[in-house]
DNA sequence: CGCCATTATCGAATCGATTCGATAACGCCC
DNA sequence: GGGCGTTATCGAATCGATTCGATAATGGCG
């Protein structure tokens, strides 16, 4: 006798399933696959086998190996988990991809492009991977992934050979918003920026932020605002939040020559704004004309309808994710640009006359 | 010549390198692993050899069938993943986890347990498996797992043999809240309670809850109230957010005798209540005391400084992540019990006095 | 000058499944 | 009843790396 394998705590392999059913390996392949003829009776007498020695089903390690495929997909963040999943729109993205990559049987990974000794792009055992939240120095990551012949999915990012791209329209959109505010009658408007890059420390808009952006989304959106009012100013926040939003608000409204609108980059960063301008005594819409960009449902909104543009979160990160899996099983998906919707809620309105400045 | 391998696209391997750099797949193995002798000549060699080729680092696949090691540490979440990630609590754990697995070069793999033909706790490659948000259905889930050898780490569930667990006093501290609005003189104190299971109705709290619940974390933290107030009732939340406290609360405040405290099972939850008693001109805390859990740093508290359970949510997340690591590495981590810290703030207050009461 | 301890390299086995081509068994029809 | 098309099963190659034990080359030391 052979008592040998019991000692360790190795799990059995479907080469000792088959020798306990007395049927060859590839036999019993075959009755866990299903992808081949088997007689029931061979078939049940593998199962039986499976069984008594505890089988769990094919390694999916030596399965990946064999077959090419791990099921997994991998999304890259490029923040630290708990920043990027505080944003509504990543979330929403994120169910999105979620959705249909689980509905083809993948698995998600998560893969931050930041520090340490981790698991990343150039290692992980997967099939495809997504960018979100891109910024332009992903070139890099993307050359790996290319060397790698790794298919990549992007979301928001420039055109790249090799990269599918999701795009939305943050220019235009942001320009449509910028001109709902031109019509209004304000000439003084200024932005609450999104990050321009890694550095998390609020600034005023630097006058060379096309140069120095790099995220995609910000830069972009900036556009849409320079192309309706090319000399705007503004503020850089910290993050996409309420308090940040407040934060880069009391700076633009405490200064010197304050706006009559602001363009805040996402809806929590405008609602930061407006509760600012609450705390400063200022009234929105009738003193200050507030505008976000989302559509995100943020709580605590109150009682504000928020003129914004609403963009398709979920179905961005659903094409994201369809692409991925067809990239995956070989088909070549076209790339996908998204729309976002004017909403003209109660924070907007015509600037109040300049006969009601104090002073003069 | 034999010029067959340019036409796929197949990506070069280890043994293709060798062969280009003259040497054999053990010693460019070693040259790439750098774990054994190997001279500077050679690795370069080998490394010019790769570059030449375009090859991009071993095959994971292959790695990790070799090493027994996916490097890939599985979450499974119970909910949808937009659910999961709206709640703070569940983010920050999620953000402690992600630094400790990260910090060890391990990858988090996103699995939900519920349907779909998901790459799923049975047939996902990884090392070790997170259950987060626990229910105590999972039971079967841990047969599955168990049956893989798969080391299991479980956040606030039963003890399970084979399951190592990082538990929170749930009980304790409701317990301990009861106490707090027991000893301001509140005796109609009523409850807002977390889902007790997937079902996520609206809906009076079922007298057998304890049977009911399949959820841990709302089990335990009714105990504890129960074990101050035996008598307690309430309603049962759709979910841990502002509007689901709203909805709850007004249910409870606009229904016959209302209580003049709520114990609200997460801040998210106690907010909703606060605004719900706000709309119907219920003063906080002089007519109504409110009381949270988890120490999530709600946005839009306003100026409440809310009475509630600071719960070391990243920590428990940390404590998970290194838990995992340590199985996988094959040590045996001893089980956590955290503990929450009552924090007393402006949302609670003596009893009112009856005479107060309307009509009579 | 010869022996032994290092150091660098190699060959072959191994991880655990999948899959292709071959073989054997079987029933069918003319 | 013999040839043929199915159906079930098997053997062996393969996926791409890692690693153990062996071998060859190198250097130090007595």
């Amino acid at each position: 006798m052979d008592g040998e394998a019991s000692a360790t705590t190795q799990r059995p392999t479907l080469a000792a399933v088959a020798a306990l059913a007395g049927v060859s390996g590839s036999t019993a392949s075959l009755a866990f696959s299903g992808a081949g003829p088997v007689s029931d009776s061979t078939r049940a007498k593998v199962l039986t086998a499976a069984q008594t020695l505890g089988y769990a089903g094919p390694d999916p390690r030596a399965q990946s190996l064999r077959r090419g495929r791990s099921g997994i997909i991998g999304i890259v963040i490029e923040e630290r988990l708990q920043d990027a999943f505080r944003d509504p729109m990543s979330l929403a993205m994120l169910d999105g991809i979620a959705d249909e990559t689980g509905n083809a049987g993948a698995g998600l990974l998560l893969l931050s492009d930041i520090g340490g000794p981790q698991l990343d792009i150039r290692s992980a055992p997967m099939d495809a991977v997504i960018l979100v939240g891109c910024s332009t120095r992903l070139d890099e990551s993307v050359a790996v992934l290319r060397q790698r012949g790794m298919p990549v999915v992007a979301i928001e990012a420039d055109d790249m050979p090799g990269v599918l791209s999701i795009s939305l329209d943050n220019r235009d959109a942001t320009a449509r918003l910028a001109r709902h505010l031109l019509d209004l009658g304000h000439e003084s408007v200024a932005v609450v920026a999104l990050p321009l890059d890694a550095a998390k420390e609020q600034q005023r808009l630097p006058a060379n932020w096309d140069e120095l952006a790099t995220s995609h989304t910000t830069r972009d959106r900036l556009r849409g605002l320079r192309d309706v009012y090319p000399g705007f100013g503004g503020i850089v926040a910290t993050r996409s939040s309420i308090d940040a939003g407040r934060a880069a608000g009391l700076e633009l409204l405490e200064g010197a020559d304050p706006p009559t609108a602001v363009v805040a980059q996402s809806d929590l960063l405008a609602m930061g704004v407006i509760r600012a301008a609450e705390s400063l005594g200022i009234r929105v819409p009738e003193e200050l004309s507030v505008v976000g960009f989302d559509g995100a449902q943020v709580d605590a909104m109150g009682s504000y309808d928020l003129t914004t543009v609403i963009q398709p979160a979920v179905e961005k990160g659903r094409a994201a994710g369809r692409a991925a899996v067809e990239l995956v099983e070989g088909g070549s998906p076209t790339p996908m640009a998204f729309t976002s919707e004017l909403h003209i809620g109660t924070t907007t309105a015509a600037r109040s006359q300049p006969e009601r400045s104090r002073a003069g």
